[in-house]
DNA sequence: TCTGGGGTCCTAGGACCC
DNA sequence: TCTGGGGTCCTAGGACCC
């Protein structure tokens, strides 16, 4: 498995106008993994979500059964849905119990993130043998510098798609442009299986009707902000005075507004990087109260606590400083930190600084989130206090890269 | 019947230091 | 005895992304 080296933190070069950058998107990518184990589900409408309790069960006759949406109580949100579901208006982000009205006959499944992650490595594995400058972008995603690869742009994109769904049986689609903002947008262009090539002369016809959310950055705030302003789409954007988007949103983000709108965007694939942080987080399934019930939210947390020790362990990490984050029933969300003399990696350790954050937090209102984080981090591997037996006792080899 | 879990980056104020 | 000016670290919150 590949780390990263501290020293040598590969990118490409900067500066390029004629890079030729891929953006590859896994189509629905939960839910087509799950398709593959279960084809019965197939041209149904499926959606990947809610709590983990809600698995297959076979019938007598050998059959499988699938919970429904309609079924489903309690808290829980969609994680991805096949195409069918979302002709139904059911889309990730979705509360489950709301999208139950939509579609209340669509099967539910939930979440198993081993597989999707051997999918993930499987997909990665088959585009690095064709082109080895691959920057990932989480577990469905990545960018691909083709720009030294001598082949025709389609007949590249085609040889990438076939050998992913060699690898896989999944499908992708593929972005290819100048750059990551424009190859972004270009994915989710022609989807599922879709294949689009653009560029810069052709920002005005194929990109500028579209609305400002597809860039990629510009979220539900700044969207609603725009629309107040009579921004809706990208040529609005573009044919905006650049004064008046600093005026409005700031000078860097104004600049950039205008900068992403004619499609400049120099940034570089990045092949490495290391985590600058790792947490733990549950929404309980039942808002808790701060005393009332006291016992099982100090079981919840101190469990949070030690799950985190465990990944940074896992990971190869210490950390120095250790936060907590609470939502309230009103969703209501607030954090607070401290930082250590040391870094750390010890779950009682990392429990007490976690302890003395929840003190100062006062608690007048019911919780519906905990979540413990440990930041500003430093590779275990070669301890500045190399006469700590406690080291020895890490496993500090298995440095898994699981995304998400 | 609202709104998951794991992340990144940015901003901004205050402490503290030179 | 009316008030500099950088730089860095720490902390809190928020937008955004997958």
């Amino acid at each position: 498995m590949h780390v990263c080296s501290h020293t040598a933190i590969q990118q490409t070069s900067m500066n390029d106008h004629n890079r030729r950058i891929a953006h590859l998107d896994m189509d629905a990518f939960y839910a087509s993994v799950e398709l593959l184990r279960y084809p019965e589900l197939r041209g149904h409408p499926v959606v990947i979500g809610g709590r983990r309790d809600q698995q297959p069960t076979i019938n007598q006759d050998g059959s499988r059964h699938f919970a429904r949406l309609r079924e489903y109580a309690g808290r829980g949100v969609i994680t991805t849905s096949t195409y069918e579901a979302r002709a139904l208006g059911v889309f990730s982000g979705m509360g489950v119990m709301k999208a139950a009205l939509l579609a209340p006959d669509a099967f539910l499944l939930p979440v198993d993130f081993d597989a999707y992650r051997h999918f993930s490595r499987l997909f990665k594995a088959a585009v690095a043998d064709i082109a080895p400058l691959m920057e990932d972008r989480g577990i469905d995603e990545i960018y691909i510098d083709l720009s030294d690869i001598p082949e025709d742009t389609l007949t590249l994109a085609q040889r990438i798609k076939l050998a992913v769904h060699n690898a896989t049986g999944l499908t992708c689609s593929i972005g290819i442009t100048p750059n990551k903002l424009l190859s972004k947008i270009c994915s989710d262009l022609d989807k599922p299986d879709g294949i689009t090539i653009l560029s810069m002369e052709e920002i005005p016809q194929r990109i500028w009707p579209l609305p400002v959310k597809k860039i990629n950055g510009i979220g539900p705030k700044a969207t609603e902000k725009l629309a107040a302003l009579g921004i809706t789409t990208i040529e609005d954007l573009a044919k905006a005075n650049p004064a008046f988007l600093q005026a409005n949103f700031g000078k860097s983000y104004g600049y950039w507004l205008y900068e992403a709108s004619h499609g400049i965007d120099e940034r570089p694939i990045v092949m490495c990087s290391e985590p600058k942080s790792i947490s733990r987080e549950s929404t309980f399934e039942k808002d808790l109260h701060a005393r009332h019930d006291r016992a099982v939210l100090t079981e919840i947390f101190t469990n949070l606590c030690t799950r985190v020790a465990a990944d940074l362990q896992r990971k190869g990490y210490l950390g120095r400083t250790i936060g907590i984050k609470l939502r309230f029933e009103d969703f209501r969300t607030v954090t607070r930190d401290m930082t250590l003399p040391s870094p750390t990696a010890d779950p009682a350790t990392i429990r007490r600084a976690a302890g003395e954050c929840l003190k100062r937090i006062p608690l007048n209102q019911k919780l519906r989130l905990l979540g413990v984080r440990v930041s500003s981090l430093t590779s275990s591997i070669a301890p500045k206090n190399a006469n700590s037996s406690r080291q020895g006792e890490l496993k500090l080899t298995d440095r898994t890269d699981d995304n998400q």
